[in-house]
DNA sequence: TAGTCACT
DNA sequence: ACAT
């Protein structure tokens, strides 16, 4: 594994995972899914999106950003739910509190290509990743995009961690393993994954 | 290259 | 590999 990469399977148990779920259905409910598009092109991603935290991560056609007002609705993203920042606290102690959680929504079809998290204004924090629903191929990489990969199964409840070396490791979804949710109808899943943006 | 597509 |  690359130094400043945590994988920590089962992190959450299931009564963590359903009350987080809880969370994120608030959070949805303030702040809804909507669907983001890509630079210059505006080809739509598979997943749909919101945001929760004092900033949200958003791709129109005017690029990769992070802005503190929801696209769609024009009012500031919910506030994060205290159990991720507990999370937080626990997994990164010395790191300044997380300013963005960005809520991925992936039906069983949904994917995302290998990209990097490089929009942030610091990359000496790390990104703390967690999964909910169904079991997803998570394809990892290096810092350059010609690196090899390998891939392996993110289940829910599972937590990642990229720090360090791993910060600006490249990383996707290559797929959803059909009927492995118990938490999320219809085969979803949830990915929550928690930046600082700022150098604070 | 946070997208798709062709081909192996 | 493409094409923004």
């Amino acid at each position: 594994m690359p130094a400043g990469l945590r994988l920590l399977p089962g992190w959450l148990d299931r009564e963590a995972q359903q009350a987080l779920l809880g969370e994120i259905r608030a959070v949805v409910a303030a702040a809804p899914l909507f669907t983001p598009v890509m630079p210059r092109t505006g080809t739509p991603f598979s997943v749909r999106m919101t945001n929760c935290g004092p900033l949200g991560w958003v791709s129109d056609r005017a690029g990769y950003r992070y802005q503190p007002l929801h696209p769609v609705t024009g009012q500031p993203w919910p506030a994060m739910p205290q159990a991720l920042l507990d999370l937080w606290r626990e997994l990164a102690p010395d790191a300044p509190l997380p300013e963005a959680c960005l809520v991925n929504f992936y039906g069983p079809k949904a994917r995302m290509g290998l990209h990097q998290d490089k929009d942030e204004a610091t990359f000496e924090v790390p990104v703390v990743s967690v999964s909910l629903g169904a079991t997803a191929l998570f394809r990892l990489g290096g810092r350059s995009r010609k690196d090899p990969t390998r891939s392996f199964r993110l289940a829910s409840g599972d937590v990642l961690v990229l720090g360090g070396e791993a910060r600006l490791a490249h990383h996707g979804i290559d797929r959803l393993l059909s009927g492995t949710s118990t938490l999320v109808r219809d085969d979803g899943r949830i990915n929550l994954t928690l930046r600082r943006v700022t150098p604070g």
